[in-house]
RNA sequence: CGGGGCGUAGCGCAGUCUGGUCAGCGCGCCAGUUUUGGGUACUGGAGGCCCCCGGUUCGAAUCCGGGCGCCCCGACCA
C-alpha cells in the first residue's frame, strides 16, 4: 500500500476527548473515529488491526473444536422472555421496537439465541460435544463509556458457546477453550492471567475472566508473584488431550480480581502477593443448564430419555484487545505492535521521492517484499524525513526500511526494528533476507 | 444515574467575568520559494450558522431561559 494514498489521517496533537494513552494513539495513528459516545468508526489502519485480532482468534477457536457461524445483532425480545433475562438485564440491553411495534433489541450477548439454534436441530447427545461461536457486534448501553474501545457501548466480541451432554463433558469443553483463551493471548504478545470471577448476569458456578496486567486497567486484581515470570504454556497439553492436569495447575496458582479476593484470607503470603490493575479481555463461563432448561434444549440421552444440555460461554473483547495491546506495548514516540497483529509488517521509507534512485531501490524492495508475502506500507509521500520517522513510530509497525540518498552512497539502506529502535545499516540484500527469512 | 467540566476552523486552544473595536492564535491543509536523514523556514491563501432554539438589547461568541452533545470522578460491564 502507498502511503500517498492510504486514507490514515494522523494527528500531531491528542484529540482533548482521549485520557489514556491507547485512545490517544489509536485516535493519532488514524486507526478510529469516534461518532458517539462509545460508538467508533473504524478507518484503515484500525480496521487492519482489528482483523488481524479477530483472525488469531478464528484460528484459535477453530483449532479447539469450535465452529465460526454468524447470528444477527438485531434479536426478538420473545427469546429473551423465554429465558428470564428481558426483565433482568436492565437498562444495559438496548431496546428498539420495529415498524409493526414488536420488541427488538440490539443483542448484547447470544446464550438466547444460540440456544435456540441448537434446541432447532440438536436431537441427539451423539451430535454432542458441540461448541458454536461468532465474531460479532454487540451493544451493551453503558452508563458511562470510556477508554475508548476498551470500553465502548457498542464492540465487537468473540462468543462461544459450549453444548455437553453431562457436567463432566463441560468441564473440558471449558478447560478446552480455557487452553484456547492462553495460546489466543500468547499469540498476541500478552500475558493474560486467568482469574476466578464473578459470573454476574450471564450465571453460572464456575467462571475465569482472562486479565492483562495494565496500570491503566479497570479492576483491582491480585495474584502470586510467581504469576509474573510463569510461561503456562511451556508445557501445556494439545487440545485432544487431557487438560485436567493443565486446568489444575494453572488455576492453582492463586489469582483473583478484587470481586472474588478477600483481603487476609487470600492463601499467599503478603509478601508474595502482587496487587495490580488489569484490563479484562476475555471472560469463560460454565453454567449448566441455566439457559438449557428455561428454553427446553434437550437431547436424546444414551437410554433415549431426554436430557438438558450442559452449556458454557466463552467471550473475548476483539475490539477491546485492540486498545489492550497498546496500553501493553507502547512508548513515547506512539504504538509498537506485536508482529502477529500489526497492520503492516514493514514500513518502506523512501526519504526521496522523485529521486530516480531512492525511488528504484524503493519499488524494488516493495514488490520483493509483497512478493515474499509480506504487508508493506510504502511511504512515498513528499513530506520531510522528521515527518515520515515521527508517523513511523507513530503507527508502530514492526519493521521500518529507510531508502535514503544518504545510505545508497555506500550502497545501504537503514532497518529499524520499531520495538527496540535498533538500527542496521544493511545491503538490501540483507534487509530483504532478514525481513523474509522472519 | 449523582457530582464536576466543556462545546469558537480538521486538531489543540484564547476570547465569555467587564456586550460594540471580536472572528483570533498555534498546528494541520492549499500554492509558491526554500530546505533535504528526526515534525525546516519564509510568503501568500482557503477554511468558522462561535452546539441548537428562544429571550434581553440599538447591538450577543459574550447576559438570561430551555434543549442537545461530549468529557471527567463515583456505583455496573467483553
Amino acid at each position: 500500500m502507498r502511503l500517498s494514498s492510504f486514507f490514515m489521517p494522523t494527528l500531531k496533537e491528542s484529540p482533548a476527548d482521549a485520557q489514556i494513552v491507547s485512545h490517544k494513539l489509536m485516535l493519532r495513528a488514524g486507526m478510529i473515529r469516534q461518532t458517539s459516545a462509545g460508538i467508533y468508526a473504524w478507518l484503515p489502519l484500525g480496521w487492519r488491526v482489528l482483523q488481524k485480532i479477530e483472525q488469531i482468534v478464528r484460528e484459535e477457536q477453530d483449532a479447539a473444536g469450535a465452529q465460526e457461524i454468524l447470528m444477527p445483532t438485531i434479536q426478538s425480545a420473545d427469546l429473551w422472555r423465554e429465558s428470564g433475562r428481558y426483565d433482568d438485564y436492565g437498562k444495559e440491553m438496548l431496546r428498539i421496537t420495529d415498524r409493526h411495534d414488536r420488541d427488538m433489541l440490539y443483542g448484547p450477548t447470544n446464550e438466547e439465541m444460540v440456544t435456540d439454534i441448537f434446541r432447532g436441530f440438536v436431537r441427539s447427545y451423539r451430535q454432542l460435544p458441540l461448541n458454536l461461536y461468532h465474531i460479532q457486534w454487540k451493544f451493551r448501553d453503558e452508563i458511562r463509556p470510556r477508554f475508548g474501545v476498551m470500553r465502548g457501548r457498542e464492540f465487537l466480541m468473540k462468543d462461544a458457546y459450549s453444548f455437553d451432554i453431562d457436567a463432566a463433558g463441560a468441564r473440558r469443553s471449558y478447560q478446552t477453550m480455557f487452553l484456547a483463551y492462553l495460546r489466543t493471548f500468547a499469540r498476541m504478545g500478552l500475558k493474560a492471567i486467568p482469574m476466578r470471577a464473578d459470573t454476574g448476569p450471564i450465571g453460572g458456578d464456575l467462571s475465569h475472566e482472562f486479565i492483562i496486567l495494565a496500570e491503566t486497567g479497570e479492576s483491582g486484581v491480585f495474584c502470586h508473584r510467581d504469576w509474573m515470570n510463569l510461561d503456562v504454556l511451556a508445557d501445556a497439553p494439545g487440545y485432544g488431550d487431557d487438560l485436567q492436569a493443565f486446568f489444575d495447575k494453572c488455576t492453582g496458582i492463586y489469582a483473583a480480581t478484587d470481586e472474588k479476593h478477600v483481603p487476609g484470607e487470600s492463601p499467599v503470603p503478603e509478601d508474595q502477593l502482587v496487587s495490580a490493575r488489569g484490563i479484562e479481555v476475555g471472560h469463560i463461563f460454565y453454567f449448566g443448564t441455566k439457559y438449557s432448561k428455561p428454553m427446553n434444549a434437550v437431547v436424546a440421552g444414551p437410554d433415549g430419555n431426554p436430557v438438558l444440555a450442559e452449556m458454557g460461554s466463552y467471550g473475548i473483547g476483539v475490539s477491546r484487545l485492540a486498545g489492550a495491546i497498546i496500553e501493553a506495548s507502547h512508548d513515547d514516540h506512539g504504538i509498537i505492535w506485536p508482529d502477529s497483529v500489526a497492520p503492516f509488517n514493514v514500513g518502506l521509507v523512501n526519504l526521496k521521492p522523485g529521486d530516480s534512485q531512492t525511488d528504484t531501490v524503493c519499488q524494488d524492495l516493495y514488490h520483493k517484499l509483497r512478493a515474499a508475502g509480506l504487508d508493506v506500507l510504502y511511504d512515498d509521500r513528499d513530506e520531510r524525513p522528521g515527518v515520515k520517522f515521527a508517523d513511523m513510530d507513530l503507527i508502530g509497525l514492526p519493521w521500518q526500511l529507510v531508502v535514503g540518498p544518504r545510505g545508497l552512497k555506500n550502497g545501504t539502506v537503514e532497518l529499524k526494528r520499531r520495538a527496540t529502535g535498533q538500527k542496521e545499516e544493511v545491503s538490501e540484500e540483507f534487509a530483504l533476507t532478514r525481513l523474509i527469512g522472519g
